[in-house]
DNA sequence: ATTCTTCGTGCAAGCGTTTACATCGAATGG
DNA sequence: CCATTCGATGTAAACGCTTGCACGAAGAAT
């Protein structure tokens, strides 16, 4: 078994050549304002001639805190959540914290297995995707007194911290969208929506708008795929064989319509003259492609910012507001058209 | 300041409420064969009825190990890297280690400073994107007996394990196959290729092919991009401002020839009839897109098994191959035309 | 001057594990 | 039946840092 090498310099080999106390070192490379100007020199001097990196495990045992974050996503596969990553990541960084991270692929008990091995490594806090989890995960949270938020949908028990979006409401948006432009057939490409109320939140939406004008969804015209491009076009195909000929098609993500609108084109059915066809989220690729997405615009960076920032703040005891409903837009574009009866 | 729950239960607690040493406990934890079954099943009980989750810091500083592994990558927000990273942690996570994510936003100083962050939180091995980095990450990589592999590039010196690609060979893969097709006006629109060696190969590999019928790029057919979908755009525009309007556009990725067709389509150019566009990468979206991507194939995912399997095994002092080059492939789709003279 | 603060530093006690070593009883072999 | 080995467990010393407390020196207030 390999070691960590024993030419590593220590604390206390940095105290030395600095002739000062290892208490001394520990202040000053933390608490810089705590030492004396010329005794600050000194040691810098000394750790960085040493090339002295600080043993975090040792840090983290006597201070009892890790200056690491954890979070954990169903997966960094999909473009939308890798943004949202990737503001987290670089806020936490600035403020000089770490992300640990860690993917389930939609699947609630590895999600609970996960997050242990994230609480056992020591997070100061950590990131949940959705409002739905596993008990176990609310309880370890609980017995460690984690402070934790939940992003991407918003908590309406008012029980979690969270900062997250109205997906029901995005569903009923585009929706009405659709409706609005003379479609009555409709389908839809769902996520699938076990253990994923995002999911069943579209869903809904969706289905309160069309049950508004008196238009139901039949099982046959709701498929659920997992979100990814082979999904959609695996729905498409379910959608067309079910039978009843949609106008319009909503996808669960953008994801989906994308590999929806693929499958269009290789079935020779034209977007959107012959169907019309409609995403959430608004990655960068539902504006780049041809025809361009229609979808609901999530704001997944900034989500990721405040998530991070609600964190941060809540490390340091200040106030925050714990619940936070970021604000979706209906975006139209080119994969969309009326539909004249 | 918040601190980890007092109430969080420890060895000593399970070891008391098992009524055996904590030294037992520890073994019953983690050697499970070293205990004597009725034990091991007394200990199980306490630590699962205490709700007992190990302080992984002082596991770490205990035991000199983290079962933690780093990565350090340009960016989270490429599709291509996410796949590699995907694999990487899903690879690792049933071996038992957390993947500690940084990136650096393609900055040399940003990458030395989080690459040390990743060494200060303890991980036992490390995994770097490319084969050029600051000198201050080999000296800590040396110093601190680190086992690291490069991923991405193939390291030709033999001075670093590594498992990539020859993105050479790949540049002049796809610029001899728009040669074959009669293409004789080329332009680039390659990735910045300052502190990264893929892009200067894949450049350099499509100079060399090119090169061969007598052919070359002048300063002004070499657009230097951000690898993003705004890069390609704005890659476009500055190929066709140039003036001697190319019939064959190279592409240092995928992102950036998917940002590529959509400027065309937006400036009224047909692909391929008009001008040829390739990729390199074969993303997904490559197969999805209209016209489908003609792009050089690179297997990212197998790519984070092998880079993880490669550190497990070096972390258990097993042998493995210390340099690996993974076969690229190209991949005609119909983004790429003939060209008539 | 004297007392009271404040500041900078050192001392040393942990932080919660792992693991060499010691111990002890039981099993094995001659 | 004793000597030897072995397996299961306990004892206690690290692991490398942070931090409460004590202390002396220097500055401020009286």
């Amino acid at each position: 078994m390999k070691t960590r090498s024993s030419k590593a310099a220590r604390l206390e080999d940095v105290a030395r050549l600095a002739k000062v106390s290892t208490a001394t070192v520990s202040r000053a490379l933390t608490l810089p304002h705590k030492v004396k100007a010329r005794t600050l020199e000194r040691v810098q001097q000394a750790a960085s001639t040493l090339g002295y990196v600080a043993h975090g495990a040792a840090r983290a045992l006597a201070s009892r805190r890790t200056h690491t974050i954890g979070a954990v996503v169903p997966t960094l596969d999909n473009a939308i959540f890798a943004n949202t990553i990737q503001a987290l990541q670089r806020t936490l960084d600035a403020a000089g914290y770490v992300l640990l991270l860690a993917s389930h692929e939609f699947d609630a008990d590895i999600e609970a297995r996960v997050t242990r091995t994230l609480i056992e490594r020591g997070v100061d806090a950590l990131v949940l995707l959705g409002t739905t989890h596993h008990p176990d995960i609310y309880r370890m949270l609980e017995s460690h007194n984690l402070p934790y938020v939940l992003t991407w949908a918003f908590d309406e028990s008012g029980n979690h911290p969270c900062v997250g979006f109205d997906n029901r409401a995005a569903g009923l948006c585009i929706a009405n969208h659709l409706l609005d432009l003379g479609h009555r057939r409709f389908a839809m490409v769902s996520g699938i929506t076990a253990h994923n109320e995002r999911a069943q939140e579209r869903l809904a939406g969706v289905r309160e708008a069309l049950a508004a004008r008196g238009i139901a969804l039949s099982p046959g015209q709701v498929i659920e795929k997992p979100y990814t491009h082979t999904g959609g076009r695996e729905g498409l195909r379910a959608v067309l064989k079910s039978g009843d000929s949609p106008t319009a098609i909503i996808c669960g993500n953008d994801v989906l319509a994308i590999g929806a609108i693929a499958e269009c084109h290789a079935q020779g059915l034209k977007v959107p003259d012959d169907v019309s066809i409609t995403g959430f989220d608004d990655m960068e690729m539902a504006s780049l492609m041809t025809p361009a997405l229609t979808t609901v615009r999530f704001p997944t960076a900034e989500m990721g910012v405040y998530a991070a920032n609600h964190l941060l703040a809540r490390l340091d005891d200040k106030a925050v507001e714990l619940r936070n409903k970021l604000p979706t837009e209906l975006i139209v574009r080119s994969s969309t058209a009326t539909q004249k009866s």
